[in-house]
DNA sequence: AATACTTTTGCAACAAAGTTGCATTCTTAA
DNA sequence: TTAAGAATGCAACTTTGTTGCAAAAGTATT
């Protein structure tokens, strides 16, 4: 019996490493998106600083995670869909919505980023939207 | 005959001083949002590093300019507009875009930002949409 | 135009975040 | 089991952002 990280590992073709297996078990057991920091305080005595730095890179690389922007300096990441990660490249078409009261970010995967019309000239690549609020637990 | 910047200052009743007239005056003539970085390089030797930091905190505070969330850990500001200064709280409803080629951000500022229905429960105070791909002057 | 008061600036010192090279250790595939 | 390749940890470093405080500049008043 393998565990979740461990296939998701596999299907990217990664190595199973001690410290990737780690995080991933982080991201799984997360309800919200996290920061570099967030990863860093809950195993930064188990891995070095560094090894987070890259291994983050590498999931991102491989789209097992998608990074969510934001104006306050904390790149924050979440889990991508089970479908993201399979087809290689990622169609993250969903709202990220970040609450000014608890600080913590999540994706809102029912809530589909709508079609906007660029000028003339510009091609699309990538969309991104973020909602700063409240959310339903601190409302 | 006052200059742009210095009737920016004074309608937002912060003092003028040669530093804050300068990074409005690279804002002004910017056509593209500025990270930090962008303003330090290009006064670095006039002004202290530090004097950047907080004159770039006082313009957003005084709804001055807007910043722009981005995954590169690189926040960017540009001017708002006139609507948005006088009024005193910022209405930023346009979309942004980065172009992955050149690497700069603009606001299309006739581009609006389409409506959302977020979950129950969750309110909305602020939103953001950021396109990457290619802009006009790059294809 | 000189003043007193307030605000802003620059400096220094620091803290935090992110990067790079290299030797060691761990994974994987044969 | 072992050899080759990949990932990790460490050290050193660069960049980015913050804070306190004294000096300088701006503002309002007379």
């Amino acid at each position: 019996m393998r565990n979740q990280g461990e296939d998701i590992l596999k299907n990217s073709a990664l190595s199973v490493t001690a410290s990737r297996k780690r995080i991933l078990d982080i991201f799984l057991a997360s309800d919200n998106a996290l920061a570099h920091q967030d990863i860093e305080t809950k195993c930064a005595e188990q891995y070095d600083r560094v090894t987070i730095y890259r291994t983050l890179q590498t999931f991102l690389e491989k789209g097992i995670i998608h990074n969510i922007p934001s104006t306050d300096n904390m790149v924050r990441y979440a889990l991508c869909n089970e479908a993201c990660i399979t087809s290689g490249h990622h169609h993250d078409n969903h709202v990220h919505f970040k609450c000014d009261d608890c600080g913590k970010t999540v994706c809102l995967e029912d809530v589909h980023i709508p079609a906007v019309n660029l000028p003339k000239g510009y091609t699309m690549k990538e969309i991104n939207m973020v909602v700063n609020g409240t959310c339903k637990s601190c409302k």
